[in-house]
DNA sequence: TAGTTTATGAAAATCGTTTTCAATATCTCA
DNA sequence: TGAGATATTGAAAACGATTTTCATAAACTA
């Protein structure tokens, strides 16, 4: 689905508004592919829209986390970021401990294991999450 | 190796003093095998010795970690914990999201395919995080 | 042991996040 | 439409985990 759309359902299915501040947000938001803190999104947004603060920002990304359209992410550093969730469905992540730099990736096996790996506990997974940490490529030629 | 002798070359490899403060606090972390916050032990730490300070509890968790004696885990509740890492090697969780058991698991073939995943993007993993975040079996047989 | 260095504990500072609150915007429906 | 009800906003304050500061105490060195 659209993910303005769903946005915007879940707004009215929750009596919130629609306000002009949202849809700016979510339109920045959803025309970058990176990993966003809060802070990284309130500086973007402020170049354009000065008047928009940091609070607004938060509480939006938090709205669309909970309908479903954002993902947060926490890569260790003690921040949390928030991605679009988009069409091409679930992936976990390389982080390069040295740059920053991070990659996506999919392995369908490894998600089988996990849920082998759960039913041995007879356990219900809800959510999961898996990052490496390493260092990237181009980290490694520039050597230490 | 063993994991005071471990620690005890770390302070000296590194010019730290040995006090009786670190060796009552590795004591106690080792002997149980749950997975602390420093909040945690501190409390734990303080119904047999009161004059230890939350800071220095805090303090040493942190050395563990650096000696390589204790790993230290995020579980997305805010607190950072900490667990003895012994012989028996590397595994990751299962947290239920309801009653916050941890259940440890080992799955060598996951371990095995996350190495495929970074060598296809030229990575080198140095560490990873792998949690699958749901519900245990006693939760779920209680119903909703 | 005296001298040097590090450790400690209490309190303050820090930092990301969340909340408060008075002012403002949105929405409802007459 | 437009008044009243309800939610939102932005700035500032509060929060909570973690980290730092600093004066005193302890450990180590020679
Ligand atoms: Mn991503
Ligand atoms: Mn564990
Ligand atoms: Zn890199
Ligand atoms: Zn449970």
């Amino acid at each position: 689905m659209d993910q303005v759309k769903q946005f915007n359902d879940y707004l009215n299915r929750k009596g919130l508004k629609t306000t002009s501040q949202r849809m700016i947000i979510l339109e920045t938001f959803l025309e970058s592919d990176s990993h966003y803190s809060t802070e990284d999104l309130y500086l973007k947004l402020r170049a354009e829209y000065p008047k928009i603060g940091y609070a607004t920002v938060h509480r939006t990304l938090k709205l669309f986390a909970e309908c479903g359209i954002a993902a947060e992410r926490n890569f260790g550093d003690g921040q949390t970021r928030f991605e679009p969730i988009d069409a091409e469905g679930h992936h976990d992540h390389l982080v390069c401990t040295e740059c920053g730099l991070i990659i996506e990736f999919e392995e369908p096996q490894i998600e089988e294991l996990q849920k082998t790996a759960a039913a041995a506990h007879k356990f219900t997974i809800e959510s999961h999450r898996l990052e490496l940490y390493g260092r990237c490529a181009a980290c490694v030629a520039a050597g230490d």
